[in-house]
DNA sequence: CTGGATCCTCATAGATACTG
DNA sequence: CAGTATCTATGAGGATCCAG
């Protein structure tokens, strides 16, 4: 066997690149309760700037994952969702949530212990 | 609900980085097949420096997630293999790689259209 | 309100050379 | 063979200001 990195053709690459972003996953952690306008994902993502939160709902977007809905309003309002494909998403971060729920504490002890050992 | 990146006591962050890291995952992946020695890890991933074969080697073995063995023989001779909860995450792993499989074909075409209506 | 554009800096990946 | 030490630069991400 042999494995490549840069093997972008390479369908596991691009999701687990899509998993390992710290604002997406929190992204359609959000959406997944239901729609949010702009401003309450901003709220209620504690630390994203503007501009990462904008870069991440474009990729999400690109990606098929969460739909973007502009209503022709004063003040503007813009809503995102998931979609279809964003839920299935969802379902596989719910599945690594409850991976790291039932073994944290064996890494946790792992970590302790090679600290100890190291030090 | 509110969320948040800097939680880094969320057991679920620290799992997604651990699988967002790239090198990471192909170590695992690779440990999957059996045990491997340094010199057969670094041929076979490509693009790796020994630097970040190194650092990555030592942050799963860390975790808990990677045994490393040295012999005591010249040449020196160090040997990598999963542990119980390496095999347990790499069937996470194994989850996504078929995820991204079944679902790739429509994050491409989300993609391509998304790129035909902005261009 | 929802971003776009710009500048800046800081962390870290990667290359390279060297050693027990 | 299995790493370590050192250097560089690149690019992700934050801050800020501005616009439709």
């Amino acid at each position: 066997m042999r494995v490549s990195a840069y093997a972008s053709n390479c369908p596991s690459r691009q999701i687990l690149d899509r998993i390992g972003d710290t604002w997406s996953v929190l992204v359609v952690v959000m959406l997944a309760e239901g729609t949010h306008r702009y401003t309450e994902l901003a709220k209620r993502i504690e630390g994203v700037s503007p501009k990462m939160l904008t870069q991440t709902l474009r990729g999400l977007e690109r990606d098929g994952l969460i739909t973007r809905t502009v209503h022709p309003v004063v003040p503007p309002r813009v809503d995102y969702a998931l979609t279809e494909l964003g839920r299935s998403l969802y379902g596989l971060v719910e599945g690594l949530e409850k991976w790291a729920e039932s073994h944290i504490d064996d890494v946790q002890a792992a970590r302790t212990a090679y600290d100890a050992a190291t030090a």
